[in-house]
DNA sequence: GCAAATTAATGATTTATTCAAG
DNA sequence: CTTGAATAAATCATTAATTTGC
């Protein structure tokens, strides 16, 4: 472990955290492909980054092994989110697919019709606030006859049916592999 | 006021929010082509997300204006942030491409080379704790001599040199095998 | 506003894996 | 098959961001 010291008026903490310039170059160059650089690339931008405050090539070395590593992990985190979503997708896609072709066999209506909710199942309950009222849907020109109490009494009942998500994987899911080099 | 209810997610506060599952059935009708539903397919939606939780058609009807409206302006922000960040790289690009090509014409050489850095100017001060010493940099079976004082005294004198003691040719790319948790 | 407490990032080390030479 | 060079993965440790209670 290496002592803290004073050099002049700046303070040396134990590790190296990069400027703000300095990570601009170290990404610009990580951008241009640099990934594994060599003894003397590392020389040469150790020499560069200097001017911009306290440097050291092992510095320079860690920041890109780090970055790199770290690029490939979040770039695997990514993709396996990506999956299970699409997994999931697919899955509820399967499960609503009824509903999206019922919606694409009226597709010649158009939005701003007047449109009424047929709210034949009334729960018994606050029938009193139960009242048919009429309401704007914001900027359209269009009023409708909508029940308060609509959304309530829907909820109470559930007519639908899911399937088990998420059973799928093993314990021993890794992350998948990824070919390296961008 | 907020009255809270225990249906799962289902908590009724002052305006409705989609569950993540409604979110999710929305979405998709969205990339399945509808943009402004007509008043049955609002109503069929409606009656199918009910399932999830408290919704009416109002929310629907809002929710693909919204999101209609909200996908254009992301993209419209999109294009112009990226246009932003071009423009700034593109200058960055300027300011340090002379780096970013002394590192290219080194491309061939490996990380792990042994490389020294050549510490010639050592400063004055400190010179009890300034010896040289065996640095192993990280996993890799490489030893340098590297000077413990290289940063305070690369920052005060720019020339450095460095000495590739015995330079391999042996870079090569390889698979990536890689595995990991989730 | 502000500092203590907490959390997220990331620099630095260590361990494991790969691959090629002998 | 063993060994050593090179590197990826995992881990440790410290700093920076962020939150939180005053």
């Amino acid at each position: 472990m290496l002592l803290q010291k004073e050099h002049g008026h700046e303070t040396c903490s134990s590790r190296w955290s990069p400027t703000p310039e300095q990570l601009m170059i170290l990404e610009e160059l990580y951008r241009s492909g640099i990934r594994t650089p060599s003894a003397s690339q590392i020389q040469h931008i150790t020499t560069h980054l200097c001017f911009y405050g306290r440097i050291e090539g092992k510095n320079v070395f860690y920041w890109f092994q780090n970055h790199k590593a770290r690029d490939r992990q979040k770039l695997r985190r990514k993709l396996n989110k990506q999956l299970q979503l699409q997994q999931l997708q697919q899955q509820q896609q399967q499960q609503h697919q009824m509903l999206v072709h019922q919606c694409q066999g009226e597709a010649g209506e158009t939005s701003s019709e007047t449109w009424k909710i047929a709210q034949n199942q009334q729960s018994e309950v606050d029938k009193t606030t139960s009242t048919s009222s009429l309401y704007n849907y914001g900027m359209m020109n269009c009023w409708s006859f909508v029940d308060v109490n609509e959304a309530s009494s829907c909820c109470t009942s559930r007519p639908l049916k899911t399937l088990d998500l998420f059973p799928t994987a093993s314990s021993k899911l890794r992350e998948d592999p990824l070919n390296l080099e961008l």
